[in-house]
DNA sequence: TTGCATCCTGTACCCGGGTACAGGCTTACC
DNA sequence: GGTAAGCCTGTACCCGGGTACAGGATGCAA
């Protein structure tokens, strides 16, 4: 009957508690019961269900696609959505990925070429000046 | 005399007009000349700073890190300190790309084991509890 | 029954990097 | 000199993911 106080799922789950009610406000926890003076009570398999979260976080959804991915997944019965979305996150990181590792070239070319100054580098060849990364807008919408 | 008015050194540079001012609060910019009736009259050489500053921030230095980079730059004649920055940027960039690897490889096992639901996944061998990614708390301060 | 720990609600604040808006003044062109 | 476009200031808001605080009400054990 009692299930668990909020302090207890927090500690359990290595959350905060305000984290808690960010989370069933977001649409992340259903709300749980609560005792007659109104305390949550919360049943076990909520801390499970954090943990999934914070996998899920870490794969790098947004709490909106969690939601999504939750709610998706507890009222019809399984699809393929769980799969695709997981395929279109890796492309996305893949684009992330591509970013930084053109960033980290960029900035050994700053370290190779001993620059020394932002805006009046005296270094030979400086590159600086050709830092154009990334600078073409990438305003993709859905590409057809 | 005149110099350049905001709206034209923001389209040249391609940034918002507010986005100028906002880099005048932070010190990014210094306070510009003004008119008689106290509209802004910027220096030409403006344009290239506001370059130099977009590519900064696309080396994925931040706001604040610019502005003190642009400062030191400015003060003293150079130093080692861009190099020395640039370098801990690239560390900084090679832990980003670490963990981004790192989730990929989880995605694609979830891709591979074809998981059809974060919570009751119905798949053989589902990676999904395991995803314990970065879960240990990254507190490094400076390492000694 | 008392007393303290815990929990409740609502609201405001934090980070970084801007963007928007209102209400009023200036500049530029005809 | 009129009028529209442009610029000024201050302030508030946006995103995402939380965190903090105030002022009351509950829970639980002694």
């Amino acid at each position: 009957m009692s299930g668990l106080r909020s302090s207890q799922v927090a500690a359990a789950a290595g959350v905060n508690l305000q984290t808690l009610r960010y989370y069933e406000r977001r649409g992340l926890l259903a709300e749980p019961e609560r005792s007659l003076g109104g305390h949550r009570l919360y049943p076990p398999a909520t801390v499970a269900l954090l943990n999934v979260i914070k996998a899920a976080q870490r794969l790098g959804f947004t709490l909106d696609e969690v939601a999504e991915l939750l709610d998706t997944g507890r009222r019809r019965h399984p699809t393929a959505d769980l799969r695709q979305r997981a395929m279109d996150k890796i492309t996305e990181i893949d684009t992330r990925i591509a970013d930084l590792t053109a960033i980290r070239a960029a900035l050994t070319d700053v370290v190779d070429a001993r620059c020394d100054s932002l805006t009046n580098c005296t270094c030979a060849d400086c590159p600086i000046p050709f830092l154009t990364i990334g600078a073409a807008d990438r305003s993709q919408g859905e590409p057809a």
